[in-house]
DNA sequence: TTGTACGCGTTATCAT
DNA sequence: ATGATAACGCGTACAA
């Protein structure tokens, strides 16, 4: 493997400078023609490529950002990051991602390898709570600009980007009720974490407004996969009266459910209703399909990214945006009674 | 936003050097107990990171590796991405993620930016085809390690991971042939990419192996969406004979022809039996569950990642490894017959 | 044990 | 229009 050619190599096959050599490849206008001409050709003759790390050093600007999610390969953080790149990979930037796999130790060893690697901004959707948030606060008190999505956190002077989880858990709610659903149940996500808080209020709401008697029976806290819904469906059936809809927080846990459901010919939409949460892909695929809100995980990632180049703009001012996206429920037969 | 602490703040304020501060900070032995605690303290305070952009220059390794991708919100390309992340993280490697969109340019372009970031190496699924491959062989022969994983092109001197897709081709075949299906179609993915073309010949072989003849009427060229599987079953049962079976390299193909079956209320796997490549997360929740092929994604990531960290060891060497994961034939109910 | 001086590759500032 | 030099932050060979 040869060396990588520099400008001072070029510089020296031309006998000139290496600062003509640097002046040239990027067309300052005072450099001749004739000089830019030849200093292009050698460059391509050698093989020439601009050492990023070196402008970068030079600069301060990595040109890099991190984002950090926990986990890559769900489809909406993956969806997320696909939108954020799309974004930002046409204005020079490239993203570094990395994941937490929900683990709050790691999150901080990731948030300081990132700052160590100069990146310009940290784009996260983090698994901190507000318990615990404070080991954070340190952070971002430093040089590098944060922005929030999805999971956020609440500091004053950082930017978050979610979509609105209260009117997403509202709009499903409603939606039961007006399916003529009497009692809806409600799988929610015990992680402390806010946005599941939202939807469980958003759900609150729809049923006061309504005037349904809200039960706790009716709430089941669970973990965000297959088999803890299936658990918590069995359970919900078993109670001396049992609910006839849920909504869930999360698709994967309502999977669960409907499997069980329909291990016990439960049938669906006619004699119960479900909604879940994050339009995961294969809601559309079931049968029933299934009724979700979607997240809109790429204009997130956008949304993101352009808070970001907002904030690298502004520079030193910080200013604190809190982009709300709308959370859209997509009404399939798994809800659909008429 | 404050200035980032450098070592000579540090020295500054110990009043030494900034090469005693470095030493210190790197716990050479020669540095005495007593600035060295000291210097560490005074970091802690001015909160003081390493600048890995300058040791990087210096060093001349990055410690990121670029991996590119046709998309990243696909199953597939995440887990690998997952794979390739858990592996690398803790060796202090970050990954930089771009994705090509299928675009042979835009992929141009990206290798050429990541080299510019000075990247150690790229790992690789390219959207280069056999044809046109031509356009990257300068690239490879330059300084930077490539690996190619899933969709490969054979260079001398590259490393390859790959999942035996002609064994999983031929597994998925004779696996219908043993359920009693005697006319089997193949849908095939015509972008010219080796994997595919492995494929049929996984299932060209199987059908020899048995005896059964080949119809070329049965071969059905198809992009891996949905909306394409759905015409290209249409396609097949209005032929004078229909097969009675499908082994498909695209479970998304799949599922438009799985769809349309059952829209004109052909049963499987009683009366059609299918199985798919790729063990996408939907295939298990269908009704009926669909066989497919798993490719093992998470495993191909991490074998791509240490066959990346070999290759960096032998440093000039250059070897050239062809690594070949199993694929694993998962048999659900769409090809159970009994 | 610590200080001095240099280089990694680039661009910007000041000369010429 | 071009050259000379400094600077970005770090590690290290050489000196002391």
């Amino acid at each position: 493997m040869s060396k990588k050619a520099t400008i001072y190599d070029i510089a020296k096959e031309l006998k000139i400078t290496a600062a003509t050599v640097s002046r040239a490849l990027n067309n300052n206008p005072k450099i001749s023609k004739k000089t830019r001409e030849l200093v292009h050709a050698t460059a391509a003759k050698m093989n020439y490529k601009q050492n990023k790390l070196a402008l970068a050093l030079k600069s301060g600007k990595s040109k890099n950002v991190g984002v950090v999610v926990p986990f890559i390969n769900k489809n909406f953080f993956a969806s997320v990051i696909r939108g954020i790149e799309d974004e930002l990979y046409p204005k020079g930037f490239h993203v570094i991602i990395s994941q937490t796999h929900e683990d709050v130790d790691r999150e901080k060893k990731i948030i300081q390898n990132l700052i160590n690697a100069q990146v310009d901004g940290i784009l996260i959707s983090t698994s901190f709570t507000n318990e615990n948030k404070e080991q954070l606060n340190q952070e971002l008190k430093k040089s590098t600009p944060f922005i929030f999505f999805d999971r956020v956190l609440n500091f004053d002077g950082t930017s978050t980007v979610t979509i609105d989880d209260y009117q997403g858990g509202f709009d499903a709610t409603e939606h039961l009720i007006y399916q003529g659903c009497k009692r809806i149940a409600h799988f929610y996500v015990d992680q402390n974490i806010e946005l599941y808080n939202n939807r469980l209020n958003g759900y609150k709401d729809a049923l006061l407004k309504h005037r349904i008697a809200y039960h706790s029976d009716y709430i089941i806290s669970l973990t965000s996969d297959m088999e803890a819904g299936k658990e918590a469906a069995e359970k919900l059936m078993k109670l001396p009266v049992p609910p006839d809809a849920i909504f869930s927080s999360t698709d994967n846990g309502l999977l669960g459910a409907v499997k069980y459901l329909q291990s016990i010919s439960v049938k669906i939409p006619e004699d119960f209703c479900v909604v879940g949460f994050s339009n995961e892909p294969f809601t559309q695929f079931l049968e029933p399909s299934i009724s979700s809100v979607d997240q809109s995980p790429m204009e997130m990632g956008k949304m993101a990214a352009k808070v970001f180049l907002k904030q690298i703009e502004n520079d030193e001012s910080g200013i604190d945006e809190n982009v709300v996206l709308p959370a859209k429920l997509i009404i399939r037969k798994s809800s659909s009674k008429q």
